[in-house]
DNA sequence: ATAATAAGTGGAGAATTCTCCGATTGCAAC
DNA sequence: GTTGCAATCGGAGAATTCTCCACTTATTAT
């Protein structure tokens, strides 16, 4: 589903190009729910984050959630929203070793331990959005950098290819498995996903 | 959750030691409940399996279809089982390349490759069943098998964690993405397996 | 056979996710 | 101002997943 039905406004990824701004209300009404869900959260965990609760919280009807999220998965990634764009923004424009004035491999390791940053601030949250990962914006956005760097390091590969297999093996949902159930740390993590790229950066 | 609540009888992956034998309605209507699931799937696809569908159709109580499978996953699952079985067989017992008397790196090629045929044929249901992947005693089998074959063949790498890796990269979610949205061929992603493999079998 | 007990059954109902569309409201043009 | 209309809102209700437990039935022990 769409990250917003009928989105507009300054939101998710800003993959739309400038539309008509979002009615005053609207916007006021997004920032109380954002902040809703984010309380939410905080103070009663991921699995407490549903629609319904949020509406009430926030004095909404839950027809009004579902116009700005599209559903739970977009919900989560709201949330996660700022955080996205700042790791966008310094990849594509930041410093190194992440921005563009480092070695490709230099930066396609310092992508994927930033990921796996995030992984370790946000898991729940990242394995709810994950729901429909495949059909989010922040998804493709990801995977174009990572297959970009990846050709760059070596044409002869099938970049996207990699790319879903790498962002694959970082999924939120099996981060939780590999942390809580598997009794895996974030260490051993961060070196296997070393050992995956073997094959990538030494050619 | 559990595959099956109290799981009995000859069910799903034969992981728990010899129980109690199933009671013989029970088996009645399993059989029953299989049937009419992979009839349901076969006429109306999987997105028209429902618990409350399957349990109407095969004239039992919603409740008895819970406590036989779980929930959606565990049917999903349970009707892959058939396979599942023949696939881990063929791995445990069977000939070249798959089974024992292989290379390990030529079980691993063999291996995914059987994996992706599953996959080719069965995106769907897989994809339902992974609701709960990681809680399923089929993907820790999967699992094992492949951390076993990765440190035969290196044991300085970490076997376990690289199983995750490739496996996430073989999620039906993703390969329905993979073939439906993004056009990828089946060869495509053989071919990118293959890839990914390089940094674990060409040390 | 019969009783005792474990296993199995069914379906009402709770909890959620998501849809739909009539009512309402902000906004811009006049 | 007022008016027109597109955007937004709200919440009833449909659809599902899953829980619970009083009741029934099969199996085992006596």
């Amino acid at each position: 589903m769409a990250e917003n039905r009928q989105s507009t406004g300054p939101v998710t990824l800003s993959l739309e190009g400038g539309r008509r701004p979002e009615r005053a209300d609207a916007a006021r009404n997004r920032r109380i729910l954002l902040d809703t869900a984010s309380r939410i959260v905080r103070d009663e965990g991921v699995a407490a984050l549903s629609m319904e609760s949020v509406a009430a919280a926030a004095g909404v009807g839950i027809g009004t959630v579902y116009r700005r999220f599209g559903d739970r998965a977009g919900l989560a990634y709201a949330l996660l929203d700022e955080q996205e764009r700042d790791f966008q923004a310094a990849f594509i424009s930041g410093p190194p070793p992440l921005g563009p004035d480092a070695e490709p491999a230099v930066r396609l390791r310092a992508y994927l331990d930033r990921y796996v940053d995030r992984l370790a601030e946000h898991a729940e949250l990242l394995a709810t959005a994950e729901t429909h990962r495949y059909q989010s914006g922040a998804y493709n956005v990801q995977r174009r950098h990572l297959a970009m760097l990846i050709n760059q390091i070596d044409p002869q590969l099938d970049g996207p290819y990699l790319a879903d297999a790498l962002l694959a093996a970082l999924s939120g949902q099996l981060y939780l498995h590999q942390t809580t159930e598997a009794g895996m740390s974030v260490e051993r993590i961060r070196a296997g996903i070393a050992q995956l790229l073997r094959g990538i950066v030494d050619g």
